[in-house]
DNA sequence: CATCTGTTATACATATAATATAACAGATAT
DNA sequence: ATATCTGTTATATTATATGTATAACAGATG
């Protein structure tokens, strides 16, 4: 699993470490089931502390996303376990993307137009049919 | 205009502050050419300090929502003078939905639902005809 | 002339982010 | 069994972001 980061972002490092892990299961890149690197591994990998490895891990496990086992290490969920359609999420979407809509109305961006953006990064994101 | 804060709100202050101004403008209840509250008027309104007004107001003349004069004080901005479209706001945009649109994929909110929450956020904001 | 304006400077308190070092208990492999 | 690797927890330090407080300046207004 690559992972990319952008130390000069103002985004929190271990942000980007849940969004990419996120991104890596939506991509099917990560399958449910694999083992993710140890939190020590992965930090020395990349180059950073162990506790922003560890924060984006615990953060990740209690969103429900992956699982700790003594034995088997840190794994993705399996599709059955993954995280669902909640009410909570839904608010904090509308929340999220409220700004997002407000200031595309603002600059004329129009409901077609992030639709059309919404719908390229939908298929930039989705498990790709192999061969 | 109405401010609604969250002071709980692990959003900062002048966020939500930016945030409902731009939001006011895309709904038609703040039109071009009218005047923001000063910073002193607003920030004793809500009872905040002045500074936490200020940034939000530096921060959107930056972005080129707002204008101030020495005479008229802080206006929205003409509509011809309204932030456009631009390749950084774009790209900006991708940024900020790609993790949006990874998780959803994770939770099985396919396309077409994160559409339908999109088309509703514009008509809940959007301006309404009047009588 | 007094008052209000945005703006700037300085200082302080608090919270978050990231790193550093250390230790503990369970699991693994030599 | 012993050394190593695992997630986890604790403590400390540094840097940055946030929000507040007080003060001052220059332009505009009545």
């Amino acid at each position: 699993m690559m992972i990319e980061l952008d130390l000069q972002s103002e985004i929190p490092i271990y942000t980007q470490l849940m969004d990419q892990i996120i991104e890596g299961i939506a991509s099917g890149r990560l399958e449910p089931g694999e083992s993710l690197p140890s939190v020590r591994s992965l930090a020395s990998d990349i180059g950073i502390n162990l506790h922003t490895v560890n924060k984006a891990y615990t953060l990740l496990k209690q969103e429900g996303f992956i699982q700790v086992h003594r034995k088997k290490g840190v794994i993705v969920v399996q599709k059955e376990e993954m995280p669902q359609v909640t009410e909570h999420y839904l608010a904090k979407l509308g929340q999220q993307l409220r700004p997002v809509v407000a200031e595309s109305l603002c600059r004329g961006l129009n409901q077609e137009q992030l639709t059309e953006i919404i719908a390229r990064l939908y298929n930039d994101i989705q498990p790709q049919d192999k061969e």
